[in-house]
DNA sequence: TTGCATACATTTGCATACAATATAGGAAAT
DNA sequence: ATTTCCTATATTGTATGCAAATGTATGCAA
């Protein structure tokens, strides 16, 4: 690994409700890195190392890669020891099929009952997303956007269990490597296709917006298979 | 809460791999505890008192507590404390509606693609839980089995991240309180429509299965909120 | 009586020290 | 030369102690 931490340190997030600061921050950093591949999937992690790196004890550690267990994001190997978790290409395909019902689910459950000010909020992201689009924005910031346009649907469908679920399955993807945003091409589709899943939903029409969503996952599926044929190793930016 | 744990214990499992005794250990008692109603929802888990009780440092309880936070059985509360997570009236329906979907999603799936090998364990644990049914076993055994049967479906899909996430949501069951087993002309019921799912998979007749599958649920959340409206507040035993 | 401030107590977060266990390496014996 | 056993080391699991933060109560003043 780089060992080089400080790019992922993050601003102490000094929210009430949460853990202040080493457990959450630690958590966050470690999913960075993994984000960047400075960790790499089968990697293992040792407590002492990592500790001394990130300059915090193992409790808070240990209690950060416990919850990145949890969300399975790290796994415990043959060996006993804690290891990023390497998805394979039947993974790969679990993943967005599971993605693709709950994203239309979403979808659907949004056109059909989600209130005036989350079709607009949804809207918004959406037009923002567009502008930046025409701008030639970074991959990193798009990527953002699109986890944003995606979790105000899940929101939308007043159905806390699928945004948790969909939260979690959103931290998986990482694990998958570069966004589907490195391929240029891809960006342009993206767009057309939040703009069907924009458009269902603010025209209230359920089986469009559930159609429009999993078209949207089957295309992100295709993409992401396009970028492992093309062996791409490159990180997201 | 009755501060008796003696109940719960659990004979400590020995296997490579994951923590051999003490978190892991103390998780499960946890569940058990939630299940059997001995920790109420809401209630708030103060790591001293609880470690005490258990007989454990506060270290390992940290962790488990942890693991289940990040399950979302534990929540931080508005006081910061961590609680039993609470589930309101629209939490249940969001709760049986993401299953429902997930659940239809798993035996279609296992319909379509799932071995030979487990078609026949999933027909198996449907007879064994006929003739339990017959003989009148308690509600808990019946509610393992129950589990069993959907686990086995879920496992045919050949979707782990399915797996795993309707592994997530069975254990949030528990703080739905006492099993719609405790509900005798239920019990019929549930063998009846377990019926319906298992010979969809076994004729590899997907539409079928989904259909049924959804029906279960369908018919599942109709029990739990007659559960509520007749105020029980009983165990599961 | 009510509002606020300050002091106190409780509880959690973090670090370090200790213990147990697994693993690898080497030496000796067959 | 190979195998087995023992030892040393590395790594994870657990306990305890300390410090910081937050909730709470009490007292004073308006």
């Amino acid at each position: 690994m780089s060992t080089n931490w400080a790019a992922h340190d993050l601003t102490v997030q000094n929210n009430h409700g949460g853990n202040l600061a080493a457990t959450s921050r630690i958590r966050h950093i470690l999913i960075a890195a993994i984000t960047a591949g400075d960790i790499a999937p089968g990697e293992r992690l040792k407590e002492v190392d990592l500790g001394q790196q990130l300059g915090v004890s193992r409790t808070p550690l240990r209690e950060a890669m416990s919850a990145l267990k949890a969300e399975g994001i790290l796994t415990i190997g043959d060996d006993g020891g804690l290891r990023v978790r390497t998805l394979g290409y039947q993974d790969i395909h679990a993943l967005y099929q599971l993605r693709a019902k709950l994203e239309s689910m979403a979808a659907e459950l949004a056109a059909a009952q989600a209130s005036p000010a989350e079709r607009e909020f949804i809207a918004e992201i959406r037009a923002k997303e567009s502008i930046l689009v025409n701008d030639g924005t970074n991959p990193a910031t798009l990527a953002k956007l699109n986890g944003q346009f995606h979790q105000s649907i899940a929101l939308a469908s007043h159905n806390s269990f699928l945004v948790e679920t969909l939260q979690r399955l959103s931290i998986l993807m990482v694990l998958l490597g570069p966004t589907a945003y490195s391929l240029a091409e891809r960006v342009r589709e993206i767009g057309a296709e939040h703009d069907a899943i924009n458009n269902s939903i603010q025209t209230h029409d359920p089986i469009a917006a559930k159609q429009a969503a999993s078209t949207h996952l089957q295309n992100a599926v295709k993409a992401r298979l396009q970028l492992i044929a093309s062996g791409h190793k490159d990180n997201m930016d």
